[in-house]
DNA sequence: ATCCCGATTGCCT
DNA sequence: GGCAATCGGGATA
């Protein structure tokens, strides 16, 4: 038998609702392979197995970047589907985004975390404060500096032959049972109702999973009170909503 | 030109 | 649990 790589989803497995996509790409695997020596320690291939992923659904969504319409940062969004959107946050992370649906509804999901199924040596390099090997890509920013996902990867065609970053196709690799939902991470302008999008998804009783933490307001100017400290975490358990 | 703040993380007490 | 780091996007003047 010829080993070949293993196929990359095709483009319409993206090409639909952006919860279906969702909730489809739990379970399965991103892989990126990076030949260079961008990393210094001479490229290699991480896989990372979706654990956790939210949801955006465009120009209509006031959590989603798009939210303001078309700008140059959010243009991959609104082309079309199969595409990482990557940006950069909080000027020092980097996070990626899969875009979904029919190209112009600017819709896309997440990746929030995952589990390094393959590369973990490479993985510990690019991750140096992750403590355990669980944490690797335990979060958005961890889970793309794992893969090695930059400003470079911002647009990248995930359904291109032989692309570098892709999903690997496979049988449904997650029951729906399995599904717990809540709301989005971190994400404000939901009217303080994050009910309202319950739009995070992920695997139960994955070890994985990051950590909830709600939008944490801004810290006021020099001399106004102190916020109060809403950097509240918790580990997402049955307790949230199901399915 | 300037201001505000973010789809976060990790270190500090 | 609190909060600093760090910088670019988008709104406002």
């Amino acid at each position: 038998m010829g080993s070949r790589p293993p196929e990359s989803l095709p483009r319409a497995f993206f090409d639909r609702p952006v919860l279906d996509v969702a909730r489809d790409l739990l379970g399965r695997v991103v892989v990126h392979t990076s030949d260079d020596g961008v990393d210094g320690v001479g490229g290699g291939t991480v896989a990372v197995r979706l654990t956790e992923v939210e949801a955006y659904a465009g120009p209509g969504d006031p959590g989603s970047h798009a939210a303001r319409g078309r700008t140059p940062r959010t243009a991959v969004m609104f082309g079309p589907p199969g595409h990482a959107y990557v940006y950069f946050s909080y000027g020092m992370h980097w996070c990626a985004n899969l875009v979904c649906g029919p190209e112009g509804t600017a819709s896309a999901v997440l990746l929030r975390a995952g589990e390094v199924v393959s590369g973990l040596e490479l993985a510990r390099h690019r991750r140096p404060t992750a403590r355990k090997d669980v944490d690797l890509a335990r979060g958005p920013a961890r889970l793309a500096a794992a893969l090695g996902l930059g400003q470079v990867q911002d647009g990248a065609d995930l359904c291109a032959p032989s692309s570098a970053l892709r999903v690997l196709d496979g049988r449904s690799p997650s029951s729906s049972s399995e599904i717990l939902t809540g709301p989005r991470v971190g994400v404000s302008g939901e009217g303080g109702d994050g009910a309202r999008y319950p739009w995070r998804l992920w695997l139960t009783g994955e070890p994985t999973v990051s950590a909830y933490r709600v939008a944490a307001p801004r810290r006021r100017r020099a001399g106004s009170a102190p916020t109060t400290s809403t950097t509240t975490t918790t580990r997402p358990t049955d307790e949230e909503s199901t399915q």
